[in-house]
DNA sequence: TGATAAACTAACTAAATAGTTGATTAAATT
DNA sequence: AATTTAATCAACTATTTAGTTAGTTTATCA
């Protein structure tokens, strides 16, 4: 890249615009390492602006860490709030709930990812309150509202949600080593491969839980 | 601890339990942080040895890695060649292989943490293969064997047992963010909880596959 | 248009990190 | 008992890493 072109790259001073490219990069590189195992340097070499720019903004590593972290729950809990649970079947919005994780966990791999480094890097101790209950307790709710209704079997909320979750996010976790149960080439992220998993995740998770 | 101490906890100089040693501190700091997030004075720490033991026996930080690997796998699969599927009931052999995996995660939780940095971190470079084919391709044939029977419904057999593996793992790999779902000062590794866990999560898979 | 404040950078520093060197000590072998 | 071999360590080095300093460039507004 040539000197001309890096400055039409960057075009105005723009700071949020800035913090935005600093936010995506460094939630990649979270997203790879968690806390301890991202490289700062890493993620500004992904950025259009030098390393200090980080610290300008965000103080720390750690800063940009929880400013990650902030972003991207934030972003989750926006996008529960837009299912409605109340005024259906329970079958049914436990069907919308799930086909909503599986949308999170297929556009944004670096959520479950992130949580996962969270919980044993840092004892969750940054988001994991905030993020854990808001992701479980529409589900517990909606599980507890089947069976009373008699429609879903006699189990215990909690667990079950937790298990529910592992279904959603673990093929989305983990396709760099489940890659070898399928021919060599196939791509687990293809659209046709997603939507098999994505359809044969919902039938299961549906079957698990009606009486 | 006085020199005198150290020298007793040592007792012989024994380079098969040294190797030992540092092949649990590794497993532990690696189950942390991965390759890339471990730190070779953490892991020299933890033993009673001094971090040059690690290169003279291990090479490098990435040998000790294969190694850590290497015996986290072959351990795995001695576990599985004692589970007997041939001659039972895919129902039966299905719960005794779902009680193993969860038996194994339950008492070691390095395992499916070690393999999920693996993925990230090296795209399942060292032994992904080995591994992954190993602890699902069980599974695999037991689900086939109870839909040839009519005893299971219909549906993609390598799917559903990632996604099984997923039910198994997922909450003793998350435990530090998933407390927050139960109350203040509950330990999820109590064996109360994991018992009432490996309970509910049989039940759930059972009914996950059954017709 | 010139002053000012904000956006940005190059070049540095102190600490941490993987890995080495060369000597020492204990066990095994002659 | 003397010699050899393997196990161990203290003290070091080169490199990488998070973070800083002191300054330059660009937009904005009086």
């Amino acid at each position: 890249m040539s000197p001309l072109d890096k400055k039409m790259a960057v075009a105005t001073r723009d700071a949020e615009a800035t913090k935005i490219r600093i936010l995506d990069a460094a939630e990649e590189e979270f997203a790879k390492g968690g806390l301890l195992g991202a490289r700062t340097e890493a993620i500004a070499g992904k950025t259009d602006v030098t390393k200090c720019m980080m610290f300008y903004y965000f103080k720390s590593k750690e800063g940009l860490y929880q400013a990650v972290l902030e972003r991207a729950v934030g972003r989750h809990i926006e996008a529960l709030k837009k299912i409605d649970i109340q005024n259906t079947k329970p079958e049914d919005a436990l069907r919308s709930l799930i086909a909503a994780f599986l949308e999170a966990a297929e556009h944004n791999q670096n959520l479950p990812r992130i949580f996962f480094y969270e919980g044993i890097q840092n004892k969750g101790k940054y988001y994991g309150q905030l993020a854990t209950t808001s992701i479980y307790m529409q589900i517990v709710a909606v599980l507890e509202k089947g069976m009373a209704a008699g429609k879903f079997r006699k189990m215990d909320a909690m667990h079950t949600a937790v298990n529910i979750i592992g279904m959603c996010v673990f093929y989305y976790c983990h396709f760099e080593n489940l890659k070898y149960l399928w021919p060599s080439g196939t791509d687990l992220l293809s659209r046709k491969m997603k939507d098999k998993h994505n359809d044969q995740t919902i039938e299961q998770i549906m079957a698990s839980v009606m009486k």
